[in-house]
RNA sequence: GCGCCUGUAGCUCAGUUGGAUUAGAGUAUUUGGCUACGAACCAAAAGGUCGGGGGUUCGAAUCCCUCCAGGCGUGCCA
């Protein structure tokens, strides 16, 4: 769209005047992407670039000096009606009004197929959540669903293959540990003294599933060999855990296309011919009954074990099987892990495992996501491994608004660590940022009802949207399509979360400023396209980022 | 000890990858604006040694060093 052209040709153009300036000067050097800025202040243009700023020292001139030599050697490319330079050596670029002009038609005319005109042909998987089944879910959970969930739809929307995926971790050590602890509980019930195993998972939940297991088959299995007794209740309760999973993430409006079941690596044997790989490529050793990964030979710190020496391969190596899964034998091209601040250490190790099959380290995303703290009236709630009713994912659900909590998930950087105060920031009122997007929404359908019919656009006179807020309006609505690829370049759905923020508050400023309806019909015409045009911009936001669109409020 | 992350207004957080006399929002506090297209909004005031100290340069919240405080890792857990 507009913006995109007219940011890519000023690029170009920026270049080639400091291409010019290098033969003048007879100066050799790569030229880097050229960086572009939207000033804060409009003395200072619509798009500015400090390139004269940080190429001074190379030509041995100041900013300022290099500024004026570039703008002497400077092809304004179109939509560029002026140009400036400024102290200490910023050069400003001013839009023509027919850019302006441009915006709103585009938006009109372009917005509904953008995905279609922008396909991308590259296929990118997002892995996100993948809590463990052997408990429920945790308010940490909420966040990375919001935001992985929310990433997908930008990057769907973008022109990506997206393809969401949860992996179920349904195999291997701590799944024993569950079936042995859920064995542990149902055959207390009938003896109360018999033993629980140290490390087994000591949650109510697990006491829960044993006691319903019990109502099912009674004593049944009671005397049974105790291998028989946990194949028969972990085949009862792990698929309720799992269902459990998906409802409380459909209620939270995450869906996945697939649910990626660790055992199917057993089952296929892609974990053992990924093991074999390994120890072929000569990247393995064997200590002390176990094997282990050289990951220090692919840059980790230090070297990891695959099979322990009880047989059992780790959760690493069936990782491994799982993203060579993804690159190799499904192709997609990019894959994002969103992994929570706790599973950190997993970066260089799989990193290494990738480098060992030559998987280009740009195809492997990482997002951390640090871990959120629950506040209730000032206090910490302290997440315990024992999880209280008001820790799991589903009890959050009961007490927030769906909307409001992943909006607010969706406005902070994943990277820092937050504090989520229930009963402050998850109200149904005006502290909520989500109301603030919404309410400016409901208050453009409004003010579109009282029109009876939708202006003509050819005869339009869009010259007349000339007052301060009707140029930020128009601004702020073209940047739209830069927001999405930043988001996808950046993997970081914040932003548009916030752009949405941003958006929403020049058009209140404009609502308060200038009135849309008026005694001018042809600024009423021209204003009244202008709502139609940003409520089409909320309207796909809200859609993204799953969020109800509102009649009224 | 080592590794990753964080420290910005009373509180919750931004800060465009080193830029624009005065470091920004929201919230809380004080104040002004509905006989108006919806006041769930707008406007204004007040609020800061950007954790402390060094350094790098035309220029630092941003990069480097060091110290302080907190979170998370550092398992043949996942």
């Amino acid at each position: 769209m507009i913006l995109l052209e007219v940011m890519s040709s000023l690029r170009k153009s920026i270049e080639e005047s400091v291409e010019a300036c290098q033969r003048f000067c007879n100066v050799e050097f790569e030229i880097p992407k050229i960086n572009l800025e939207f000033p804060e202040l409009k003395i200072h243009g619509e798009l500015s670039t400090n390139a004269a700023l940080v190429f001074s020292k190379k030509f041995l001139l100041s900013p300022m000096a290099l500024a004026e030599i570039m703008l002497k050697n400077f092809r304004k490319p179109e939509y560029i009606e002026d140009v400036r330079v400024e102290l200490p050596g910023f050069i400003n670029f001013f839009l023509s009004k027919s850019f302006f002009k441009k915006v709103l038609l585009d938006i009109d005319e372009n917005l509904e197929n953008y995905t279609e005109k922008n396909k991308k042909n590259k296929k990118i998987l997002v892995e996100f959540v993948s809590a463990n089944p052997t408990g429920p879910m945790h308010i940490g959970n909420a966040r990375l669903g919001a935001l992985g969930d929310s990433l997908s739809e930008v990057l769907k929307f973008a022109g990506f293959d997206v393809y969401r995926e949860f992996y179920v971790n349904d195999a291997g050590n701590q799944i024993k540990k569950f079936a042995e602890s859920l064995a542990a509980r149902y055959v207390q019930i009938f003896d109360p003294t018999a033993k629980f195993p140290e490390d087994g998972y000591h949650g109510n939940d697990i006491k829960e599933l044993a006691d319903k297991f019990e109502k099912v088959h009674g004593s049944s299995y009671s005397n049974c060999d105790r291998k028989i007794l946990e194949k028969a209740i972990l085949d009862y309760a792990l698929p309720k855990n799992i269902k459990n999973m998906k409802l409380n993430l459909m209620r939270y409006k995450v869906r996945y296309d697939n649910w990626f079941h660790e055992s199917s690596l057993y089952d296929s044997g892609e974990i053992y011919s990924v093991l074999n790989k390994l120890k072929d490529g000569g990247a393995t050793y064997t200590m002390e009954g176990a094997l282990w990964f050289r990951a220090t030979a692919f840059g980790a710190q230090k070297d990891e074990v695959l099979v322990r020496s009880n047989g059992i391969p780790t959760y690493f190596a069936a990782d491994i099987a799982y993203h060579v899964n993804k690159f190799l034998v499904r192709k997609f091209d990019i894959c994002v892990d969103f992994l929570g601040a706790d599973h950190q250490g997993h970066i260089p190790r799989m990193r290494a495992a990738m480098k060992f099959f030559d998987i280009d380290d740009s195809r492997l995303k990482f997002i951390i996501v640090q871990l959120v703290r629950i506040v209730k009236g000032g206090e910490v709630v302290k997440m315990s491994k024992r999880l209280g009713k008001a820790e799991t994912l589903g009890d959050f659900i009961d007490q927030i608004s769906v909307d409001c909590s992943r909006f607010i998930f969706n406005m902070q950087d994943a990277n820092s660590a937050m504090d989520f105060d229930i009963n402050n920031t998850l109200k149904n009122d005006s502290n909520n940022p989500s109301y603030y997007v919404k309410y400016a929404y409901v208050r453009i359908q409004s003010i579109l009802k009282k029109f009876s019919e939708i202006p003509d656009k050819k005869r339009l006179r869009f010259e007349l949207l000339d007052s301060e807020f009707e140029h930020k309006l128009i601004l702020e609505l073209s940047k739209f399509p830069h927001i999405i690829n930043e988001v996808a370049a950046l993997m970081d759905p914040t932003l548009l979360a916030r752009y949405a923020v941003n958006l929403s508050s020049v058009f209140h400023k404009f609502y308060n400023a200038d009135k849309v309806r008026n005694e001018s019909v042809s600024l009423s015409n021209a204003r009244h396209f202008l709502c139609l045009q940003t409520a089409k911009i909320i309207k796909i936001i809200l859609k993204i980022l799953k969020m109800d669109i509102p009649k009224e409020m």
